[in-house]
DNA sequence: TATTGCCCGATTGTTGGACAATCGAGTTTT
DNA sequence: AAAACTCGATTGTCCAACAATCGGGCAATA
């Protein structure tokens, strides 16, 4: 069967504008601090109306990257007045920046656990036994181990009480669960499930105990082999 | 059935109505699939123009929340969809999120410093060094201080090698820079600026002679000390 | 019957113009 | 000299259209 590729027939308007301003900034010919084109001035630049110019002024400005007042104008706001970091998803087609994200994962993963060993609540114990009582209930290595397996790793985010912490954590999982999709495809389904539950079963025996160390510990072995097992070698560039 | 409140005009318009949308989505209110009221029924439901719902929706287009489509309409994406990792400003005025943010960076430079004792190379050696001597030369706590402490472990994150962790680490300690002012000013000029140098002493001698372990411990000791002297009580909830 | 082509309403994308609110600087008044 | 005022410039908001596209229904046809 052909395979057409899709049109990108310009897309947005106001994508188009905002990138052409950011590229502006970010070279510098726009530093911290000047005022940006007006925006009737920007509309008959590129040709459009006020409208797709003030769109992409809105994203800009929601992004943090200028600052704009009434009767004044828009400013370029310095780089530590950036009020949003964001992950660029269209940047990990590289196997190196895949290779650092997962590594991003692991630290914090492993630094969660151990916390989540100190300040585990007994509700939060609980709800880890639950998803990993759905992990052991899972015949095979199937769509539905991944999701409890998810849902094991969203308990012990949410068990550290930091909610920033939960929160990169559980988005970072989120985005590099098809990795574990493709450990399944790649390596089969043969012992895969026996030893992903166990490594699972020493990181709830950890938290159990509070034993901070040995979650800290069995957390890492299990990166270590979930990275190991999809092949993705860390830290060697 | 999603129930939106009647806008209190004052602030920017489209920043109320997305954030209204967004707590209706994060509330299960609306889910993954579903469509959005069509603009002209938004504009109608908050008593504003068309224009104001649109920048309202192209911001949550921008953050990955939705996907819109002409002739359509705006459906909610799954959250697997959701392009960016957003740290809210506006949610720092609380003393309990100001916590987390700290324990968060702390953790994420701890490790940093353990990696980059592994992987540092020589000119990362020599930039920490410098970042060092400009801090050993000031004969105060001064802003250039800030400064070149701002350096060092910009310097530092980026001996990782983790374009990812880097970016994340700098972000963080850019939005919190305004803290170590604050202590500057609570804890006055004593014997501060001794302390400060020695702890980052330590780190670099760790991250000199490629000792992980120290290296970790020292910048622990490090964050801890200024934890401690900021009076931001971590990990107690 | 099943498929194809077409029409039509609905919805977003874009345009253009208009007015209100606010700011900054120059000007006037005290 | 300081305060108040005027005024042009700029962003914020509103309104009314038209264009582009989608989805479903409907009829024509093999």
């Amino acid at each position: 069967m052909a395979q057409f590729k899709e049109i990108r027939r310009g897309g947005y308007l106001p994508d188009l504008i905002a990138r052409q301003v950011m590229d502006q900034i970010s070279a510098g010919e726009l530093q911290p601090g000047d005022l940006l084109p007006t925006e009737t001035a920007l509309a008959d630049l590129f040709g459009v109306s006020r409208n797709v110019v003030r769109e992409a002024i809105a994203r800009l400005r929601s992004d943090g990257v200028i600052n704009t007042k009434q009767g004044r104008g828009a400013v370029v706001n310095p780089p530590s007045a950036r009020a949003t970091f964001r992950v660029d998803m269209a940047a990990l087609t590289s196997k190196d920046n895949l290779a650092d994200l997962f590594e991003l994962r692991g630290l914090l993963e492993i630094d969660a656990a151990g916390i989540a060993a100190q300040r585990r609540s007994p509700s939060d114990l609980e709800a880890l036994t639950t998803a990993l009582d759905h992990m052991r209930a899972r015949p095979s290595f199937d769509e539905q181990l991944i999701e409890a397996d998810a849902e094991f790793h969203r308990c012990l985010a949410t068990a550290t009480g930091n909610s920033y912490l939960a929160t990169i954590v559980d988005y970072l999982s989120s985005r590099l669960k098809e990795t574990t999709r493709a450990t399944r495809d790649v390596y089969g389904q043969g012992d895969l499930l026996d030893v992903t539950i166990t490594e699972h079963e020493r990181v709830l025996e950890a938290v159990a105990t509070q034993d901070q160390k040995a979650a800290r510990q069995a957390m890492a072995l299990h990166i270590d082999g979930a990275t190991r097992r999809l092949g993705v070698v860390t830290g060697e560039k």
